[in-house]
DNA sequence: TGCTGCCATTAGCTTATGTTAAAGCGGACG
DNA sequence: CGTCCGCTTTAACATAAGCTAATGGCAGCA
């Protein structure tokens, strides 16, 4: 799973991901790959690229850069429902319900691919590994959204925090975003208030308690765990979710 | 898509779902009515249907009764992740994935239809269009969770159990399980509290605050809503992640 | 150089929700 | 017929988290 010419290319972060999914034979990668850079886009930091109700026909894979899933009530309280980090899928499969139930909206300047409709059922027709991936690419999309109902249900906001930076932690891992013990986390703390469900106040105060307990650093829209497993243990987080051991 | 012999087979709530979320041919029909037919089972209430880190192998079908898949923090505090209701799917396509990151309990007697992964397989790959109506049931899922993620986090507790009473009259209105302003609820308050991510005690203070205002009455297990468009105002909900407006 | 605006932080106070415990209530069952 | 048990309900009290508002820091920009 090389790419074509210097290694690296921008593909790169799908290809590992994808690769974990599913062990991905060279001409998978390959078909992968080029129908990811037949369509090559940019969108600054904060732009919807897709909104509630909004029609779907295409496929989107981040190359590069951080976007939201989220959804807002009608007085405008807005919750996060997910994160979609570099190597995954925007909307793998939802143009089969024709709209979407909630808006997309990048966070950093992003790279992504579109891959239209048709273009991508032919993909999955002629290559079922690459058509497993994605479809575990959903399943996972919908595993961790369960366990972010677990922890806006039943965890108090200490273990909440905690158990989204191991999960960003290790869902960037994979796709080779961790530098040691540290990764970016290049959004605002209202967003992440908006994640865990909790007042900006509220996710302030149990930023600084997170550090005072000397679990993590976070300056300058970076994140650093001083102690992974200690932070998991205040988290009661377990991984089997993510399925990572697939990985490899 | 009339069953076999007298109408209202078993399969009745499957074929009306899956026939409201890709219109079926009656040989569609017929395929599904027949693998469904191959593999009857029965549970009684409290059973675990599956556990999680369990190998999946294969794909379930409610045809009566309800679930709920749940998952449980070590210290024992749980959250009901969301309700399987008749015409529902247990596990679609999570044997992709090799094992289940949830549980899955009865929450009433309920029988069911289990496919082995093989034959689910090649009915998929025989009828496209059920192989659609079962991609569709797995983003439904998905969007279902994503709109509990909005209630726990975003929503307050009277807004949040009205919003669950809601989203669960309009599950069961496809499958013809609404009986005027009437639907079963055959679930205890823990189990609701559990769903809604409340404590018992603040999940029945809050009926009884529904009750005072006359949007409900729930008594013997049964739900009735004086006024739905009153209970919806109330809950703010917004019904378009359903996707109901697709059925017929 | 001094605005302006976004973001993080802190303080003081309010309130929704949790906790513990006990009491009522009806059904199952010996 | 009485007892047990699971479920609902109520009460009294404790606390985590929300709200409003002000402050500080920093970067961009006129």
């Amino acid at each position: 799973m090389r790419s074509h010419g210097t290694d690296g290319g921008v593909a790169q972060a799908v290809l590992r991901r994808f690769n974990a999914l599913r062990p991905l034979s060279e001409e998978d990668a390959a078909a992968l790959e080029h129908a990811i850079l037949e369509g090559l886009l940019r969108a600054g930091p904060g732009e919807d690229l897709i909104a509630e109700g909004d029609p779907v026909d295409s496929v989107r894979l981040v190359l590069s850069g951080w976007l939201f899933r989220h959804k807002t009530l009608e007085d405008g309280r807005r919750q996060i429902v997910n994160f979609i980090l570099p190597g995954e899928t925007c909307d793998s499969h939802a143009y089969l319900l024709s709209s979407i139930d909630h808006s997309i909206t990048t966070a950093t300047p992003v790279a992504y691919a579109e891959i239209k409709r048709a273009r991508f059922e032919q993909l999955m027709a002629a290559n079922s590994t690459l058509a497993e991936a994605f479809m575990c690419e959903t399943l996972l999309n919908s595993a961790i959204q369960r366990e972010w109902i677990v922890n806006l249900g039943r965890r108090a906001a200490f273990e909440r925090v905690a158990h989204l930076f191991c999960e960003i932690f290790e869902r960037l891992r994979p796709v080779g975003l961790v530098d040691g013990n540290s990764c970016a986390l290049p959004v605002t703390q209202t967003d992440l208030a908006d994640a865990t469900g909790l007042s900006v106040v509220h996710l302030n105060r149990t930023i600084q308690e997170l550090r005072a307990c000397g679990l993590i650093v976070l300056k300058d829209r970076t994140l650093t765990i001083g102690d992974l497993e200690a932070l998991k243990n205040a988290a009661m987080y377990s991984p089997g979710y993510l399925r990572l051991y697939q990985a490899k």
